[in-house]
RNA sequence: GGGGCGGUAGUUAAGUUGGUUAUAACGCCGGCCUGUCACGCCGGAGGUCGCGGGUUCGAGCCCCGUCCGCCCCGCCA
């Protein structure tokens, strides 16, 4: 349907003017298609320099612009390493260059001629600009509808996403994509070298596995085999790479994919790459030190950049005190700062009921450029945060001799100011930002605000920097909203020695053998020591309110693995897709997975998913409710 | 589940208070052109204004519903 009329536009006309004039070309293109496929190409489009002038060469390639000038026509040939001019004329060779005349963009094509040096017509903007090719040999591997869009990674020919995912295989052609794809390549190349290394073994877990409750939803399958069961697809290799420690291998690792039915971000796909490691006798510094190689080699070989190592060590109470994130950037600066003793009693009813008064201190060069409108805008931001938790942002700009101008000012007991001015860490000219709550809202509020305002002032210089962080000892429980004791991280994960037997008498404060590695504020990576004894397993099972039924039920197999010597063993897994992102330096994980799914879960190019046919629903004995809104047709598909 | 932005020619966009034949650029088609490199010049074709309903003498524009894309919160390590 969609490409009719232009096929009609093209077609029509000049077939029949130029129909004797094909016939010919097409014995031609028969001719040379023997010859130019069949011996091979010489070169990439990337490779011809001055040094090549007279050889003879063979580049196969799309057409990536046409300049017809009549009796000369220019042709930027491109394949996935670069960009080479080739040109043809009738002084060149006489039928190839009427044979070119048809040349439109996107055909795939192979040429044969002589490189000649440009002299002054050199294009300093392209790396093969000094030479060109002159054709005396062209074969038209295939020709090109018309595409939707231009492949290029010009921002002036910026086309929608929802167009460009559709005909993903052309936005796949950009140059950007093709460097993004080269440079995942060896990044997936460089991890099993290094980690192959190392002795790990690279063994793999199936992706059809046992439904575990909790944590990410699954994806289901159902099994014909077995009606009205299912086969979930692994979110993680988790508890199959610990069952490799049982079995005695000692180092894993696996780049495999992982599947969880959440909702998508930027950041999020629903199917998305790990590279999985797990080891025995491992200790928290025993996987840090191979990861540190990692990412070591990966930032050495492909950005020339040499990583400080060890990276620095964060506990996750500091973090979230400094930074209200357990993922903080630290490329800048702009820490929390904790008002709630100076607060106390101050006068102001907002910060006296609060059991948290923690702010950002802006300094004085940069609080000018936040006038009253612009405060306004950042508490309409704050207060739309996690779900409108916080209900407002207090600011404070403090004058020349220290006197505070704000809403609020004169609510606030003279002595009181003096000390939060003090606790914020502010001068003459600052402006403070406070938000005062409960201890959760604050830290999660001001994160949002400190990333908020690094990108407001631009608080990151310019230039590279890479700020690698260890984030460890995360709370080993959180409470879910039911007041429920749940695992932060699996329930495998081990509990610092010395909180053991904290676990039953005060959960919240247990800390685990845990960590993120955290890279510019993302989380690209986490994991723990797992628990190998199974009376402390027995405990967290306890803390978690699961009883030994319940425990057998959904874990059994690995509590009976557990029986038979594990040593201790405990590893990570590392987010390959993000950490692509960010070597790419691009700004989604779309751009570094092929065939990505929409914000709604949908490959736009393929229309997945789809309805599934009665016959087939029949032999795995499913029968779906009606559909929200629908008359239970199953019509949910694209439109 | 919630908030925000967007959807007009193949693509990107403009479109006034609701008013006659919906504009432009790029692309496409035809012609010309031997040094372009975002080639240039002349001519031409191309529209279900996301979809459905409503208000109106009249809707791209106003109202209601709905679909799709992106960003964010919840959710998710």
């Amino acid at each position: 349907m969609r490409n009719t009329r232009r096929s009609l536009t093209r077609e029509s006309a000049p077939e029949t003017v130029r129909a004797p004039f094909r016939a010919k070309r097409r014995l031609l293109e028969s001719a040379a298609m023997a010859s130019l496929l069949e011996s091979g190409r010489t070169h990439t489009c990337q490779q011809l320099r001055r040094d090549h002038v007279d050889e003879r060469v063979t580049l196969f390639g799309w057409v990536h612009r046409r300049r017809d000038h009549g009796g000369r026509i220019f042709v930027d040939l491109r394949d996935r390493e670069g960009i080479t001019q080739v040109v043809f004329g009738p002084d060149i060779h006489q039928d190839t260059h009427a044979q070119a005349e048809s040349l439109r963009s996107e055909f795939c094509i192979g040429i044969a001629g002589k490189v000649v040096d440009r002299g002054d017509n050199e294009n300093p903007n392209m790396e093969t600009g000094g030479i060109e090719v002159e054709v005396d040999a062209l074969e038209i591997f295939s020709a090109s509808d018309t595409p939707p869009f231009t492949i290029s990674d010009d921002d002036r020919l910026e086309t929608n996403e929802n167009v460009r995912l559709r005909y993903r295989y052309l936005d796949l052609r950009r140059p950007s994509f093709q460097r993004n794809f080269a440079t995942r390549a060896r990044i997936s190349y460089i991890t099993r070298r290094t980690l192959a290394d190392l002795g790990f073994y690279e063994l793999e877990t199936p992706y059809m596995v046992k439904y575990t409750p909790g944590g990410a939803r699954n994806f289901l399958v159902p099994s014909r085999l077995h009606p009205g069961s299912f086969y979930a697809l692994a979110e993680s290799p988790q508890i199959y790479k610990q069952l490799f420690m049982v079995a005695g291998f000692d180092k894993y690792f696996q780049i495999t994919r992982c599947f969880r039915d959440e909702d998508l971000r930027n950041d999020r796909q629903p199917e998305f790459t790990q590279i999985d490691v797990e080891l025995s006798f491992a200790t928290p510094e025993r996987v840090f030190g191979p990861m540190e190689q990692l990412m070591g080699a990966l930032w050495s070989e492909i950005l020339g950049t040499e990583l400080p190592r060890p990276f620095p060590r964060l506990s996750w109470q500091e973090a979230m005190d400094r930074f209200g994130s357990d993922k903080p950037d630290m490329r800048f600066g702009l820490e929390l700062h904790d008002a709630t003793a100076a607060s106390r009693d101050c006068g102001f009813r907002v910060f006296d009921g609060a059991p948290c008064v923690k702010g950002l201190c802006v300094p004085p060069d940069q609080a000018g450029g936040l006038g009253r409108n612009q405060l306004d805008k950042l508490t309409d931001f704050v207060k739309k945060r996690e779900n409108g938790a916080a209900k407002g942002l207090a600011w404070v700009r403090v004058a020349k001799d220290g006197s505070w101008e704000a809403p609020f000012a004169k609510n606030v007991k003279p002595e009181a100011k003096a000390a939060i001015t003090e606790a914020m860490g502010a001068e003459p000219g600052s402006l403070m930002l406070f938000i005062a709550d409960e201890w959760e809202t604050v830290h999660t509020v001001l994160c949002a605000l400190r990333l908020h305002l690094r990108d407001r002032f631009e608080l990151v210089p310019p230039g590279a920097q890479w700020r690698f962080l260890w984030v460890t000892d995360f709370p080993l429980f959180e409470q879910n909203d039911k007041g429920q004791w749940v695992s932060s991280h699996h329930p495998f994960t081990s509990p610092r020695p010395e909180h053991v037997d904290l676990m039953l008498s005060d959960p919240g404060v247990v800390r685990a053998q845990a960590y993120d590695l955290v890279l510019n504020g993302n989380e690209i990576g986490g994991g723990s020591i797992r628990i190998h004894r199974s009376d402390v397993q027995a405990k967290v099972f306890t803390a978690l309110g699961l009883s030994d039924e319940d425990a057998r039920a959904k874990f059994g197999f690995l509590l009976d693995a557990f029986r038979y010597g594990p040593p201790p063993h405990g590893g990570i897994a590392l987010g390959l897709d993000r950490i692509a992102m960010l070597i790419c330096g691009a700004e989604s994980l779309r751009d570094v997975i092929a065939f990505p799914k929409t914000q709604r879960g949908q490959d736009l190019m393929t229309g997945c998913p789809t309805p599934a046919d009665d016959p087939q629903l029949e032999e795995l004995y499913i029968r779906h409710r009606p559909l929200p809104g629908g008359e239970g047709t199953g019509e949910s598909g694209a439109g």
